[in-house]
Parts: C-alpha cells; structure tokens; sequence
DNA sequence: CATGCCACTTTGTGATCACAAAAGTGGTGG
DNA sequence: CCACCACTTTTGTGATCACAAAGTGGCATG
C-alpha cells in the first residue's frame, strides 16, 4: 500500500531514474544487442515497481533504445545492416550540420576541451575498452554539438546514438586497431582554421567510419 | 477489477489506440498550441484508466508530440521562434535526404498518386481547412518518402512533423492565401524529368515555406 | 529417439487505490 | 481593490492485484 514513499523530488522520480540508468546503459554500449528485459526483472534491480519500469521502457521504446515485440516482450535491438546504413546517414546529416553551427561559437576554450576529450578516446581505444571508447568518443561529439545552440538537433542526434548503442559495442567490441581516432583530429584542425567545407568533411567522415568496419 | 476485459488484439491494446489517435489528432492539428490535458481527462475520454493514458502520454512526450511540466502537468507544446527554425532545418534535412533516395525508385504510379493528393492539398487551401490541410500535405510528402525504403528516416522525420503539429495549425490557421501549393509542382515536375538537384531544392523550398510566413 | 501435449511458470496489460503536491477557491484583512 | 491564508479539489506518481497469453519443461506416446 505504498508504504514506501519517496521524497517527491522532481530529480529524484523513480521512473526517471530508472530511464536515465538504462539509457545511459544502451547508449554507451553495455548492453549487448538482442539482450532481452523484463519489467519486474528491471523493477527488482532499482527496487520500483513495475509501474516506473514500465514507464522507463516505454519512453526507451519510443525513442528507439529498446525493441518490443507483438507479445511485449523487451529487448534491445539488433540491427539489420540497412538500418545501420541508414542510422549512419541520418548522422552524417545532422551532425555535420551540428558541427557547422558550431564552428563560428567555436573558441580556444572549447578547443582544448575538445583535445583533453580525444586524448581520453585515445587511451580508451589502446586499452580496447569498448565502453570507454564509445562514451568519449559520444562525449566529444556531444560537447562540440552544445555550441551549436540547437537543442532540438542535439536530441535528435543522441536518440540516433541511443539507437545504435548495442551495435556499436558488438562492432568495436571485435575491433582491433589501437591508433587513435584519425578525424577527431581532422575536426579539431578544421575547427582551429574556422575550415567549413573541411569541418563538414571531417565530421562525416568521422561519424561514418563505423560503416566501414561493418563492411570489412 | 478489471471486469472489462478487451480481447488480447495485439493491434487493439488500450494504450496503443489512445497513443494513434491522440498522435493523429496532434499531428493534424486538430489541438491549439499550450492546450493541456489530464490524464484522468484522457481516460475518461478514451474509457480507459489512467495506467493506458499514462504509458500513451509518456510516449508522446517522449517524441516531443506533449510537454511536460516539472510538475508532470501535460500540454501541447508552445515553440519559440529559435526552436521552429530548427524543426523547419531538420526537416529540410531529413527530408532532402528522403527524397533524393525516392527518386530512382519514383515511377508513373507514383507521380501520378501525388498529383491526386495534391488536388486535394489545392482543395483544402480553397476551404481554408487547416487540418484538411495538414493532413494532405503530409500525406503528399510520406507518400513520397515511402518509396526511400528507409524507415527510421521516415520515422525521425514524422517525430518532426509530430512536434511541429500544434504549432502548423497556429500558423495555418492565420493564413490567408488560397493559391495551392507551387512547390509541390515542382517537386512533381522534378520526379518526372529526374532531375536530383531540382528535387532537393524544390522540397527544400516547400519545407521550410512556413519560415516565411512566420517572418511577415 | 523424436514429437506432440499438458501443467506450470513467467510476463506484459490494465484497473484500482493511497498519497502528496499543485492548482483552484473563497473569504478576510490591509 | 488586492494580497494572503486556509480549505477543497484536481492531478500525477507509484504500488498492488487479477488476468490472459506466451513461454518452458517434462512426460507419455508413436
């Protein structure tokens, strides 16, 4: 009988917690793709009930971050090889068009910010930690992206990454390179001599790598 | 104790049928910008209890289709300036993309297909109908888009047309003009001489037409 | 040994309720 | 006439339950 009740802080509501746990989980790839949930398995592990778990899955759902099939039944996504094709263009897209807003509010500040961001997707990527790897790498995109003064853009762009969140753990999770990230650099140049044409470039090269190690 | 039990129709599900159609009636126009609404409101309305009117309103929110306050109030949102013209780019963008990817695959069928809803596009802008009109005009676009085969684009651009939905009927409602659609005979024209480059800026053009109309 | 079948378990769905916070309402004092 | 306070109503949140359908495992039968 609700014995149990929270204090009913705005930042503290159950199903918004157990939202942003798990899609912090999904879109930093530590969730494999196909991995199937349940609600009251969801609901044991952040001690709700199913009511908040319910809610967390069908905003997930929505968004593209889980899958449901016709009987309800939860899981992650995996991914036929068109439906990267196309998440990697609506990337390219949207992004290049971030990076592109960005560039004239792009200051030394953020610059250097940008360059400590890649040296930490440069260890990650030697230590082959997947996670890391994806996280920074997220991380640099997202901080060069905030410049752009367009929210609607950026969300647009983070439920492309939460989309393809377990995919990209399954596909750097078999890579073996170990030199750091090429077009990170490219971005950061082309940032520095204010380079539109070689930012947009840049960028769409970086986001669409991906397809390349798909198809090797 | 849920005395009234609904036969276990995977397409008739309580939530899903109260998401289509508040999502068909945001979409279309047919509610003011600001409106708000309860969930028990919701219920009633659609006969339900609250459990379905919530999951169906979390996930409108999740699409950006309702907002909510940090009080968990629920209302259609009302958009800035700043963020219409995002809306109006992603669309642009998504959209180019879409129906560049038609072209190859647009045939006679097809082009003919949308000089009918077209008509009808000229129809409603004779009557003044704004949601005939909305309603028409998208169709006209997703028909097009459809030949892309590229579902998540569709998806995302739809997302758009979603939140941007109470905001169309505010600016169409004002709208005085009776003149049907150029732009989407120029879209048409295109598809017949298979001509890309005038494609995308034609649908370039009709998509962000509304930029316009805002600015007088 | 394979296969169909039946009982049992797991799981999502929707209704209902208690609760707290927010919004609305009316009256009183400045 | 307006600001403020107490009270009532409205509203979202989360827990719990009944139910049906889907999955699961074992057993008997061919």
């Amino acid at each position: 009988m609700n014995l149990i009740q929270r204090p009913a802080d705005a930042t503290s509501l159950a199903h918004d917690r157990v939202y942003r746990h798990l899609r912090g989980r999904i879109m930093y790839g530590d969730v494999a793709p196909g991995h199937a949930m349940t609600l009251r398995g969801i609901g044991r592990e952040y001690e709700v009930s199913m009511t908040p778990a319910r809610e967390a899955v069908r905003r997930l759902v929505a968004e593209g971050a889980l899958t449901m099939s016709t009987s309800g039944r939860i899981s992650t996504p995996e991914l036929s090889n068109e439906r990267i094709e196309e998440l990697a263009a609506l990337r390219a897209l949207i992004e290049v068009e971030l990076a592109s807003r960005a560039l004239p509010r792009a200051h030394m500040a953020l610059i250097e910010r940008l360059q400590t961001i890649n040296a930490r997707v440069a260890e990650a990527v030697a230590h082959r930690d997947a996670v890391s790897y994806i996280r920074t790498n997220l991380e640099f995109h997202r901080t060069l992206y905030l410049r752009a003064q367009a929210p609607a853009m950026l969300a647009m762009a983070e439920t492309v990454w939460l989309q393809m969140g377990p995919t990209m753990r399954a596909l750097y999770g078999r890579l073996r390179r170990t030199e750091p990230p090429q077009f990170h650099r490219l971005i950061i140049a082309a940032l520095r001599a204010g380079d539109e044409p070689g930012l947009r470039l840049a960028v769409r090269s970086d986001v669409t790598q991906g397809l390349r190690m798909l198809a090797s």
